[in-house]
DNA sequence: AAACATTTGTCCGTATGTATA
DNA sequence: ATATACATACGGACAAATGTT
């Protein structure tokens, strides 16, 4: 019998692993409002669970920073402010500069050549008006960079990050984003930086990449 | 009976932060060991608690990096390996980079004039030969304009990586570190440029107080 | 291959503490 | 001020999974 090749993890989740990733998307999303409060019991309920993974996975997401615990009293999902985008966004691309500069170092050309079909794929899901497939791209461009400059501490930081901007976007716009053709030209110029090893170079067209949709972002709350 | 003035936290901890903050440091300081195993009922019996805070402070520990969970396998103290300075360093350079820049923007003289405080008194220690005093000093120096930056992302993910450079110092080196009056000369210059509302020099100079460290650290090594 | 020992995962009861009437 | 309701913190028991003999 022929063994399934793409039998990468058996995704048998734990209690704790399932309301950890449905109370973050609940907040992610918005289904939890900012400022609301959690009662472990109303959640367990809600899930099918006990108490116990319930509590865990709330211990998590308050190291994530997204619920907010006081002990013994209460716990409630971390409020959001409009100037947070200008604190989360340039703690990324300080975290995106450094992972772009460390990769130029170490790229190889079966890397860049990846980096650029994502590129131009993103560009035409831009074009053809799919931003959700745009944003998803967008992601995986920049995850690979991540993990070309092989660090571990930028790459968690960095995820921590990505998370609270995408809650921002849904809590402030309804929607998790929209991606211009700006930035795959971007991209371009990122990816010939790369390919040149020019660290520097590389690092200032990162910034601009995502400090740029920053400010768009925030002209437009 | 007069009141303690001082009475800012009830410091009534509970058995999961007692065993958080224990657990964390037994790992910074070395007592255990990286790799080691980690069994709950042990460290619940040692520490005189249940279960229940001890998983839960391993949780913490685990999204903090410090211990890798194998869900219904294993739990064990994460190894460490000399090339995860040359990771962790310049992480947290480009983080206090940024805190450098936010900083310079809207320091206003008291802070600079503590800073200076911080560094006179940072230098008399080094010269005196009292190096845990010269790094809590130092610790404070940055800590402070890390406060200026007035930025929590920076600020969590900072003290998350000095945690592991700690424990790294005490795993290779089995001391906290120690500071040379060269890193004073530099925080001199770094409170010249914040003064000056420079974020590019104090960006850079922030950058040498922390990348000079990491040198001469893995030189020894 | 199967029963065992060990460790982790989950449930639930109870005690403690906080807020409200 | 006291009592009451309610939510959290912790403990202990059971269930499930893993590795071993």
């Amino acid at each position: 019998m022929p063994v399934p090749t793409n039998f990468s993890a058996p995704v048998r989740l734990s209690a704790k692993e399932r309301a950890f990733t449905q109370i973050q998307h609940w907040i992610i999303d918005g289904t939890l409002h900012p400022g609301e409060k959690l009662i472990d019991a109303e959640l367990a309920e809600t899930l099918s669970v006990s108490r116990t993974p319930i509590r865990e996975a709330l211990q998590l997401l308050e190291m994530q920073g997204l619920v907010m615990m006081q002990p013994g009293k209460e716990t409630r999902v971390r409020g959001v402010e409009k100037d947070d985008i200008l604190k989360m966004y340039p703690t990324l691309a300080a975290l995106h500069c450094l992972a772009a500069e460390q990769a130029a170092k170490v790229i190889e050309s079966e890397q860049t050549a990846k980096l650029n079909d994502l590129n131009t794929a993103f560009r035409f899901a831009i074009e053809s008006g799919q931003p959700y497939q745009a944003m998803e791209l967008d992601e995986q461009f920049h995850s690979l960079i991540i993990d070309i400059a092989d660090n571990p501490y930028i790459a968690n930081f960095s995820a921590s990050l990505q998370i609270h901007i995408r809650r921002f976007k849904y809590v402030f716009l309804k929607q998790p984003g929209t991606s211009t053709l700006a930035s795959a030209d971007e991209h371009e110029a990122l990816i010939v930086a790369l390919r040149a090893h020019d660290a520097t170079l590389a690092a200032e067209t990162m910034r601009q990449n995502i400090i740029r949709p920053m400010n768009e972002l925030y002209a437009n709350l």
